[in-house]
DNA sequence: TTTCACACTTTCCTTTTGGTAAGTATGGCG
DNA sequence: CGCCATACTTACCAAAAGGAAAGTGTGAAA
């Protein structure tokens, strides 16, 4: 009953460019996989992780996974990577600027669900009740 | 060059809980998938829009995946759905005002991608050419 | 009677994702 | 000599994602 009817057109920012858009749009797919967004906070939260000390705080990632994803930040220019050449092998990472900057921007999003957390656990109940005995369709 | 070395920690935001933790990454990555974004974008721009016409103003998503993000979304609680009784029926779809917010939630990432999106070019640019001759571990 | 519009649903099948586990390279230590 | 640590890489395989296309239901129009 809270909710509004509403109709109008809202805007959600600045305009964007077809080419912008593709762009963002690969972006946000990148940066929305599971663990870009974990290992930004790891980062965030302890400053320069040796690559097992990444994964150790993070949790729960394969090796495999680990890599591919530092690898991906690297080349994006979200993490530096620094190999001390010491035997056994130190690889040092740590977030640039541009990392860090993306982490706050995720943080709306972070804030977001903490706010809602508890509306869409009542609307996922409830959608569950009413899908229950409702047909999606229904003419006349 | 202009990257300073930095080895302190960042907090990133608000401490976070444990449990707190997993609820919001698994939101996040409800919300986070590629279409998601792309319906809210959409809803948000023209308003209103009826089933087809939601698809059509995303772009290059099936009649599957259309449904199924549209289901999620109602079931999560970011868009309402309302069947005109008409033959043939119309379905017409509508941001919720917890849709909206996430929307503008999502906006710091846009803008961080406008802003940084010469930079990961050339981060690309770079890592390629240096990945073309070089090692990844290289002890003394 | 066939056709059409619309919003799905379902089936089939290919692609992608990602885990596990084993292998690689290096040099110091016992 | 074999073993260790560290940071990977590779091969194999199972599960999940997701596209294409055909099918569904309704009533009005041709």
């Amino acid at each position: 009953m809270a909710q509004k009817k509403r109709t109008t057109k809202r805007s959600l920012g600045p305009e964007t460019s077809p080419e912008l858009d593709a762009l963002v749009r690969e972006i946000i797919e990148r940066v929305a996989d599971k663990w870009t967004m974990l290992v930004i906070e790891a980062l965030a939260e302890h400053g320069t992780l040796r690559f097992t000390a990444v994964g150790e705080k993070v949790g729960g990632i394969s090796q495999k996974m680990l890599t591919k994803t530092l690898r991906q930040m690297e080349a994006d220019g979200l993490v530096t990577r620094t190999v001390l050449p010491v035997i056994p092998p130190h690889v040092e990472y740590d977030l640039t600027d541009m990392g860090f900057e993306l982490g706050k921007a995720f943080c709306g999003v972070w804030i977001w669900a903490e706010k809602y957390q508890k509306a869409i656990a009542k609307s996922r109940a409830e959608f569950g009740r009413r899908a229950a005995a409702m047909p999606r369709v229904r003419a006349l």
